[in-house]
RNA sequence: GGGGACGUAGUUCAGUUCUGGUUAGAACGCCGGCCUGUCACGCCGGAGGUCGCGGGUUCGAGUCCCGUCGUCCCCGCCA
């Protein structure tokens, strides 16, 4: 039989291809989709047709419909077709349990092969998956299968949720310039060449951090916007260079007051979507404190293994990588992991490289046996200052104390590494649990080495904490700022803070990154005039959406939560972009390539 | 910018080091045939390869060496 392919006419789509049921049975229905799967028995043929809604079994049968049967048996996997037919009850015996619609199947009548497919590349419904790179090409084909569909219909939920939300609690979505002006500070930019300025570029927002700003200087009180942002930095699995930020603004509030919002809104989207029940208010910890007791500004709170300073128990010590590091103003930090007594040499070893790859000098650990500590310390430590170190750390028998000394800032960061490792090999997570925590009070500023000069460690409009302000002068490393981090599941989900909103302290700040006059003028001189005018306390955060979407779906990578993600190297596997332009339209701009 | 893993049929992989050597294999998919209750249908037969690309060593390279491109992970970077 040759191949004809024909037109719709005038056929309507009674259903879709998930929703019929054993209720259904003895209507007359029209299904179109993609042939999943065929079955050809010969004078039997099975189709398993799919559309985004599921699967229905279609028969063609031959002594039902001799023309239909005829003209199925040419059908291919990933054909578009049509079919009109009857909802009939599955042979006693021959129903699907793995199917919603399993009890039925639908007897064909009449048959339009609506169109065919090239072999397609890979198995779109395979046991087999082909590599990231070639369903990345082929990302239509990718998205026809349930997973990735269902992480988009997740996320149109979650975007719905967030609106519904924040439209209740009064907040106006407002859109702002994409192509827009390129500032100092902050990752690097994408720039669109102008046109008609020739040798001027926009820069596409890296958040429309000023505008909405702007926007509460304009009375509108509370903004909202789930918006794209590009920044041209290297990309990473939780990174994409344009990625979706749910932005906030609020006027005449304060910290309270943006978090509250934001629990309210994460405490209803979880309920909602997934029926998990977050509890408010959700932790706060200051970031110097989270530094302390987990090594990061993220801290995974979902189990314990909290880090304790046994710097004073060990002074005393007769261990020099020890004494030497406490003299020189360092610490000695500790965790214990229950039940670790287990571990062997090698896996020692390795966390031990883990420990030096971020920094630190190395590792030092303690196996707690019946008999006393097994460990390459023991001779040092006198039997009163391990007792006083297990005492602090709360272990027994069968664990393992993991010591690390060094600068402070180090120890924290090598040993927090080492904690998320470890939560990870010893499973203390378990799948479906959510945690969030704020954390809080981050330094205003810290100093770069390459620049030599402080760089806002949010960013330059965050307000610094009223008490710290003198400190400005003097001090400044030692100011601390009016912001807070969102964390999930040991995730930075979000980032804001209380704004400076009087041109006095914005033009100090200024002033202490280095930036100078005429910069100032030139860059932010837009923003600073309207701070002249009126502008109210306001205070605000940007939610990463994607991120949020992929924690809670259960995504590995962000490439899994949106349609048409960026490769590693930034390229658009499905356009083939970037590309190369006409000398033509480089002219029309201005531009000439400095490389071939 | 740096470190690492991978690249062989349409797809996923084996073969690659130790040890270079006949016609590069398997599964799924694809093509043809048979089959009236399949649902990962089954059975029989068949086609399909620039071993990422370029260079080198060698009598001989998928295999060894150098370079390069691509995909992914990590560090730097990401206010």
């Amino acid at each position: 039989m040759k191949l004809d392919i024909d037109t719709i006419g005038d056929w309507k789509r009674t259903n879709d291809c998930g929703s019929l049921r054993r209720d259904d049975i003895g209507r007359e229905v029209a299904l179109l989709g993609w042939v999943n799967r065929r079955r050809d028995l010969g004078k039997l043929i099975f189709i398993d047709l799919r559309d985004r809604s599921g699967l229905t079994q279609i028969v063609f049968d031959e002594e039902f419909d001799k023309v239909s049967h005829e003209k199925a048996g040419i059908l291919r996997n990933e054909w578009v077709i049509a079919v009109k037919g009857e909802v009939t009850a599955r042979l006693p015996g021959q129903e699907n349990p793995d199917l919603p619609t399993g009890d039925i199947e639908i007897k064909v009548r009449e048959l339009k092969i609506l169109n065919e497919t090239e072999v397609p590349p890979f198995q779109v419904d395979g046991k087999i998956d082909a590599s990231e790179n070639v369903r990345l090409k082929y990302r239509y084909l990718e998205l026809r299968r349930p997973a990735l569909f269902h992480n988009l219909v997740m996320r149109h939920k979650i975007a719905l949720g967030i609106r519904n939300f924040l439209n209740s609690e009064g907040f106006l979505e407002v859109e702002t310039p994409f192509l827009t002006k390129s500032t100092p500070e902050g990752a690097r930019d994408y720039l669109v060449p102008s046109r008609i300025t020739k040798g001027s570029f926009y820069a596409l927002p890296q958040s429309p951090q000023l505008f909405k700003q702007l926007l509460m200087v304009a009375g509108f009180d509370r903004y909202f916007q789930i918006v794209r942002c590009f920044r041209d930095e290297d990309l990473r699995a939780d990174r994409q260079p344009e990625f979706t930020q749910v932005d906030l603004e609020l006027s005449f509030v304060d910290e309270d007051g943006v978090m509250d919002v934001v629990e309210g809104m994460m405490v209803g989207i979880f309920s909602e979507i997934l029926g998990y029940p977050v509890s408010r208010p959700f932790p706060r910890i200051e970031y110097g404190k989270a530094m302390d007791l987990y090594g990061s500004d993220k801290p995974d709170i979902r189990f314990g293994m909290e880090l304790r300073d046994v710097s004073d128990l060990l002074r005393s010590s007769t261990f020099r990588a020890f004494t030497k590091v406490i003299e020189e103003g360092g610490v000695v930090k500790a965790v214990n992991i229950r039940k670790g007594a287990s571990f062997s040499r090698k896996e020692l070893d390795e966390l031990s490289s883990l420990v030096s790859d971020s920094g630190a000098k190395g590792l030092f650990w303690a196996k707690l046996r019946r008999d006393g500590w097994q460990s390459p310390l023991a001779k040092f430590v006198g039997p009163d200052s391990r007792s006083a170190v297990e005492e602090r750390l709360g272990a027994r028998e069968g664990d393992l104390i993991i010591f690390v000394s060094g600068m402070a800032h180090v120890a924290n960061e090598a040993l927090g590494q080492l904690r998320i490792e470890i939560g990870k090999r010893l499973h203390l997570v378990t799948d479906g649990e959510y945690s969030f925590v704020w954390v809080t009070r981050f330094p205003l500023l810290e100093y770069d080495e390459d620049e030599k000069r402080y760089v806002a460690v949010h960013h330059p409009f965050t307000a610094p904490l009223e008490e710290d302000i003198p400190l400005l002068a003097e001090r400044p490393k030692q100011v601390r700022a009016r912001s807070y981090d969102l964390v999930l599941n040991g995730e930075e989900i979000g980032g804001g803070s209380v704004r400076i909103h009087t041109i006095g302290l914005q033009n100090q700040i200024f002033r202490i990154l280095g930036l100078g006059k005429e910069e100032v003028k030139e860059k932010f001189g837009f923003f600073l005039e309207a701070l002249r005018y009126g502008a109210p306390p306001h205070g605000g955060i940007a939610l990463g959406f994607d991120r949020l979407v992929a924690i809670m779906v259960g995504a590995e990578s962000l490439r899994d939560v949106i349609a048409f993600p960026k490769t590693q190297r930034a390229t658009c596997a499905v356009a083939d972009a970037p590309s190369r332009v006409d000398r033509d339209q480089l002219s029309e701009l201005g531009l000439s390539l400095l490389c071939p």
